[in-house]
DNA sequence: ATAGATGCAAATGTTTTGCAGGAAA
DNA sequence: TTTCCTGCAAAACATTTGCATCTAT
């Protein structure tokens, strides 16, 4: 198992919440580890059946919650309503390819800042943002199509 | 008829692509315009009904995106799975209660300057973006419940 | 007359839920 | 042996589409 960092938080999670360690939750976990980047449900589905042919939709779909309750993934929504999942790692924003689907992370000390200043401007207290940027990358540019 | 210019507008972009100027895309729009603030597909079905009992769901969603591609509306896609429409006007970012649903619009030129210069730094071209602040309003700060 | 619009119902796509059977503690 | 999980099928939810009918031009 390469990824026994992981597998023992999952491990302890689920120990401290009584809840019972699975293969599956074990499995899933371990595909999605391995992906690095941001894959769909869908995606990560296949990835799942491809060595374990018996785990359902259902329970990648629940199992992913989980892994975000517990920490260990994060959940992100682009402009096209498909659920992504993302290791949870340090705090960054996203710069999305429209054409061919790319996404790189960024993240800007200036821009933080800034909405730190707007937040309490309006006398609001930040929870959470979400800031994308949406255009064509190096090799999208100049291509005509579509996708 | 109160909303005379944007009735006009609309008038003009149906003649031009050869699209027929109906007395439902006349009242939607018209109810539209008197909302100001971001408004749900379901909430302005709804207030449709109110003064035409007779529109479809249908309609409402395929009136609004004839609007938007007219420009006098804009689609919103906030963290909550459901499209707001607001009215096209100059360029601004977001700032949500999730408590109360509150939503707040701001603008920031550091920032927009911020995100050239990160597009510019990946080699992207930049298209659209999206920026939301999520967070609690002054009214809601101190609140125990949800929504 | 005819291209385009409407409204209903049915379809879509993604995610969630109910439930009976199955596995972990 | 009880509590929690799983997987299937069905439901949910917001939005879109097919189609027969209707309407603006």
């Amino acid at each position: 198992m390469s990824n026994d960092l992981e597998q023992k938080a999952l491990a302890s999670y689920l120990e401290d919440h009584n809840l019972k360690h699975t293969k599956q939750r074990e499995a899933i976990l371990d595909v999605f580890l391995d992906i690095h980047g941001h894959i769909t449900s869908e995606a990560l589905y296949q990835k799942v059946r491809d060595n374990h042919p018996g785990i359902g939709y259902t329970t990648v779909y629940r199992t992913m919650k989980l892994l975000c309750d517990a920490g260990l993934a994060i959940e992100r929504h682009f402009d096209d309503g498909v659920t992504r999942y993302e290791i949870e790692h340090e705090h960054h924003d996203h710069l999305v390819c429209v054409r061919c689907g790319k996404i790189v992370e960024f993240e800007c000390q200036m821009i933080e800042k800034a909405q730190d200043d707007i937040v309490e401007r309006y006398g609001f207290r930040l929870l959470r943002h979400r800031h994308e940027l949406y255009g064509h990358c190096t090799d999208c540019q100049g291509r005509e199509g579509r996708s």
